[in-house]
This record gives C-alpha cells, structure tokens and sequence, in this order.
DNA sequence: CTGCATCCGTTCAGATACTG
DNA sequence: CAGTATCTGAACGGATGCAG
C-alpha cells in the first residue's frame, strides 16, 4: 500500500487520489479547453515549476484522463474521454469557488483558458437564446479573446476577429459577470475600456454571462 | 502573497485553494452526512494524523466552510451553508472516480459516512417510485447502516432496526451497485451475506442503487 | 527553441508522543 | 476525548542544465 493511499474503497478518494494532486485539476481545466502543449500549458500556469508539470503530465496519463498526442511534428497533450468527464467536476468546482473571489489582487491574473472555462460556467443559454447573434472580443492581460454567441450556443475561441465589441479589461472582468460592477459603471471608471462597437453591448455580455457571487 | 497561492484569478483556483489540500474534500464528504465530532471524524479517515486533521479543520473553519458548533457540552463539527453547497462537487467527483475503482484492496475499507455518499450519488429515484417501500440493514466492516427508500426519498442512518432485508458485505457491495457482480452471484459465492429477509430483496437493492462503472 | 531532467533549499505531510 | 508538540521524510518550488 502506498504510503499515501487514502485506503478506501470510494468513489471520491478514488477520484482524489487521480487528480487531487496539487496542480493536477488545473491541467485539466485548460485541457479542456483544447489539446496544449508542454509549452502552452506552462504559460497558462505560470507559478507551476517545470518539474511539477511534468511530473503532472505523466500521473495523469498514468491515471488514463491525459495522453500524449503527436500532432505533425510536435506532442500535445489532451483530454481521454475518460478525462473529458471531470468537465462537471470542474464547472462545479469553478461555480462554487467563484463565490468566494473577493477583489482581484494585484498579483492575481486571468489567464484564457481560466476566462475561457469561466465563460463557459457562466453561460446562460435560457437568456442567449432570446438575444441577437452578438460577438465579443475580450482583451484581458494581453490575451484576446473571440466570444461568440448565437442563440444557445457559445464559442470562444483565441486570436481575434471582427466583432460587435471589442474591450479591454483586467481581471476585474469577473466582478461584471458576478453583478457587482455594473456595466455602465465599469465603463465611466475606465476598469473596461471599450476599444470598438457599442458600448452599450456590455449589457448584453453581463446578461449572457453571469455567476452568483 | 503566499508562495503556495496560484496567483489566478479564477473560480476553480480560488476553490482549490480552500479545499484543495490533502483530506479536505474528505472531511466535507463526512460532514456532508451530518455534524460530527472530532473523533467521529477521526475515526472515519483512520489514516489521517490527528495533527493534519486539526490543521484541516482550523483551515476550513477561516474559509467559511465549516463551523465548529457547542452542542450540549460537546463540540462538533458542521458545513456552514457554503459549505453544504460543495455536495454537487463531491458528488459528481464521486460518479467520476467510481468508474476507475477496481477490485478493492486488501486494505482498502468502506467507512459508513463513504457508504452512506456512495448510496446518494447511486440513488435512483425515477426507479425507486415504482417499487414499494423498502428498508435495509447494511453491514460493512463492523458498521451498520439503514437504508429506508420509500418512494422517491432515501434515508440513511447509522445503527440498526428491523428492515425487509438484512445482509452483511466487505467492500465489494460496490461491485453490486456497479452491476458487475450480480446479485445472486454476490450470495452464491458468500460475498454477501443475507442475515434476515428475503434473498431475493438483494435484486431490488441493486435496481435502486446504481452508478456507472 | 521545446520538452523535459537534475539539483537543492524550503515547506508540508505523516508518525508518534504528549497534554489540558 | 480533543486536540498540541515534535521530529523525520517526502513533496513542492525555484533555478539551472541539457538533449532532440
């Protein structure tokens, strides 16, 4: 037995013994995202030690939720289906911590797989549907990203593109989908910065994606 | 900032960093049951060191998820209410790693506050109205457990009581909950025991109980 | 340059003993 | 019974090295 077994029979320390490693749901969470590799992981993660990564990478693929994908040249990792079913898990978890977020510290950074899983948690097809087609691009820490909305369904995708509004925010980004900073406000304060269309979309984004806090 | 903080401003950082330590998620799953003291709690985690549970306990009493309450001369410990909302978390954790449980382990126990979550997150209510009311009497490792479904509802209890079916099981019950031991195989070959009631009442038990493998 | 491996100091977890 | 104190080893964190 291994000294750091749980030594139960159960689903849950089963579960935590796979990904409950520090680090470890982390790597899901941007793999869900999409297949990464080494390199791309390490910047969405950038106080993970390059040891510990790939110490990560190579339990779970061991525990079967990753595997090593050589994609024409280069490796990238991805999701196992098997590891594609954390997805609830992770949404769940993000729901519940995102309650807890008081104000961004000034150390504190959101990266684009985090704004993009943050997204997807915040999502509100329900009200989606009833609104027009609208697309976004969210620049937030340097990182662009495309959001696009038609009825229910979401993309978001990096890079960008022409879209209905464009806007630059930091992470206080988040407090607009929590509803504690109003868009209008966020505006007049300058925490968003509009940098083409509508400004007045920003209503329509806080309405589209919105998280109890 | 700390220097084991991940520096993200985002959901699932911010709940991985009030419970993503070692045991935590462990101790909500038992909590998630009902109050419980410090050696009830203890006892349910037989290999956690009692320095680290109190360490544990004092850490998520400063996150708000638990909160030590005086009852009557004794102290326990009980999810404040956001920490009861963590029970989607654990739950669909539980499904998840469920499905990569292999045979137990020699070593590998059942506690009853793990029993007693397992037999939420396998409770199927949609199958469970359509039979008659039903109480069992589990036995595993020493511990016993009462199960009533009556309709749509399910309720678990420690201790004893007369019940329409009364078996003893190790670890492997979770084998029947599974589907891949079937119930008149798991009493043919003794890995369940029928110590009152119908044998047969053993099938409905595993109808009503069911989760993924 | 990417994808790791190695080294080493620090921090944390684990076992045991002990106390109010 | 409900924890604290102390010690040891393992894991983490940061820097650096190195091969394909």
């Amino acid at each position: 037995m291994a000294a750091r077994d749980y030594g139960q029979y159960c689903g849950i320390t089963q579960a935590l013994e796979l990904v409950g490693e520090r680090w470890s749901l982390l790597i899901v969470r941007d793999l869900l995202v999409g297949p990464r590799r080494y390199g791309e992981l390490a910047a969405g993660l950038p106080r993970i030690p390059s040891n510990i990564l790939a110490a990560r990478l190579k339990e779970l693929q061991e525990a079967g939720v990753i595997r090593r994908a050589p994609r024409s040249r280069v490796i990238v990792y991805e999701l196992t289906p098997y590891g594609r079913e954390l997805e609830p898990v992770v949404l769940a978890l993000g729901a519940w911590g995102f309650k807890a977020l008081g104000e961004p510290r000034d150390e504190q950074i959101i990266t684009p797989a985090a704004m993009t899983m943050t997204l997807r948690t915040a999502f509100r097809p329900e009200v989606a549907a009833d609104l027009p087609p609208t697309s976004y691009a969210a620049h937030v820490g340097g990182d662009g990203l495309v959001i696009q909305v038609d009825g229910a369904t979401l993309g978001v995708t990096r890079g960008d593109a022409p879209v209905d509004l464009a806007f630059a925010a930091g992470p206080v980004i988040l407090r607009l989908i929590s509803g504690e900073l109003a868009p209008e406000r966020a505006i007049a304060t300058g925490a968003v910065e509009v940098l083409h269309g509508r400004g007045d979309l920003l209503d329509r984004f806080a309405s589209t994606f919105h998280l109890a806090a």
